[in-house]
DNA sequence: CTTTGTGAACGGATTCACAGCT
DNA sequence: AGCTGTGAATCCGTTCACAAAG
């Protein structure tokens, strides 16, 4: 009687929510093996992470394993998919259909992992009415409308930085309250919206800068504008 | 005397690296409106963090601010850039020409943010001799002279998962130390190869998490597989 | 008086190491 | 004996708050 009527909501840190995936989609490898359980060792091997730390994730979705034989596969999968949210798909909108937008729509990693993109909007009358993977593309006036018919309450932003901000606030308007953004700029959102964002040049900055530190180990501050002389 | 020969390499957390390519860009933006200096009240809001926080990361590349005033502009820019690496541009070559690198072969943002596509390489026959963008894809192969003769060091893997290891290892070979990951599977690479990676589905199943939260507030176990009855 | 730069306090995440269960 | 689950220790990053500088 301890846990009652309230289901115990336990708070599982975002560093672990962020692992979470990396967990499903080794776990899922497994089953296709059809290895019945699987160690914390090697779950950690196959998702690039260290035992210990798979062993405290998945103490926070519960005590699912069982000491000296490791975790039940099948039961583990279900469990975290549960917890993720993946029982059932979660139909996506895309907003801006130019080159990122346009091979988003025809990715097919995402309609194989349970999110299926259920519609496409843009503002360029020059892309509506055009069709990406099957999908037609519709003016972003309509997104009210085409959110609501097919239940879409995540979207993802592939505009010009210059729009997204107004592509973000039609969305909320429209019911979507989880939004993953393409375009690089910071948009912001009411506290009940979940944001994320994946910058790609942000991403090549980064290795830049170790990249830098790896070739220029011995320079002082001169900065020299041409290429970077060739490696022995 | 007391920095003398060798230029004191001062220790930047991760977490500040990852945040410099969100000031530059900030920084840039107030370049162009003309403005000669910046407080760091307004370049955090602009890049969507704390002040405090932008004092600290700041702080780590040396004091280049002036107290009462706030930061020059330019010279931070400068400053910036280079630690960053981005004084000159990197050439990148691009692994994997389906959907997702074709798209990432045209989208602008890489080459505006110095980071130009200097080549592509692919395994398939059908796609080999197209070009994309004006530039042509080779095969696989070629990737050790490609990456010699273009002074390649960041590379981009846009395969599927099942060739990405391969990729990453001949990569590598050819010279690469620097390598963005789009492929959804764990790479190895040796302790000097700079790694990052970018799972679009992930992204989505993290929102999946939270949105599920938000929308089955008060349920118990009961797991429906039909779609979510609609709110109010 | 304004705003930086930074020690100090705090909090979250990772790792350690071992008790507890099978 | 083998492997999980978890307190305790540690590490890293964030935030606070204020002295120092203009």
């Amino acid at each position: 009687m301890a846990n009652g009527g309230k289901r115990q909501a336990r708070k599982i840190p975002e560093a672990t929510v962020s692992r979470l995936p990396l967990y499903l989609r080794s776990l899922l490898e497994v089953a296709n093996d059809g290895m019945p359980t699987i160690s914390s060792e090697r779950l950690a091997e196959m998702s690039g992470v260290n035992a210990a730390k798979v062993r405290k994730d998945l103490s926070y979705l519960g005590s699912y394993g069982t000491r000296g034989v490791g975790y039940d596969v099948e039961y583990l999968l279900f469990q975290m998919s549960r917890e993720l949210g993946l029982t059932h798909d979660w139909h996506v909108v895309i907003a801006g259909i130019g080159n990122l937008g346009h091979a988003l729509a025809n990715y097919a990693g995402f309609h194989e992992r349970g999110f299926p993109i259920a519609a496409l909007v843009d503002a360029d009358p020059r892309v509506i009415g055009t069709e990406v993977n099957g999908i037609p593309v519709r003016h972003i006036d309509e997104l009210p409308a085409v959110a609501a018919i097919h239940q879409i309450a995540i979207g993802i932003i592939a505009t010009p930085a210059s729009a997204a901000q107004e592509v973000a606030d039609r969305m909320i308007a429209a019911g979507v309250s989880s939004i993953l953004n393409f375009a690089p700029t910071i948009l912001s959102v009411p506290p009940d919206v979940s944001l994320r964002k994946v910058d790609l040049a942000v991403e090549l900055q980064i290795l830049s800068f170790y990249q830098q530190r790896k070739t220029a180990t011995d320079r002082v501050a001169h900065v020299a504008a041409d290429a970077a002389p060739p490696a022995t």
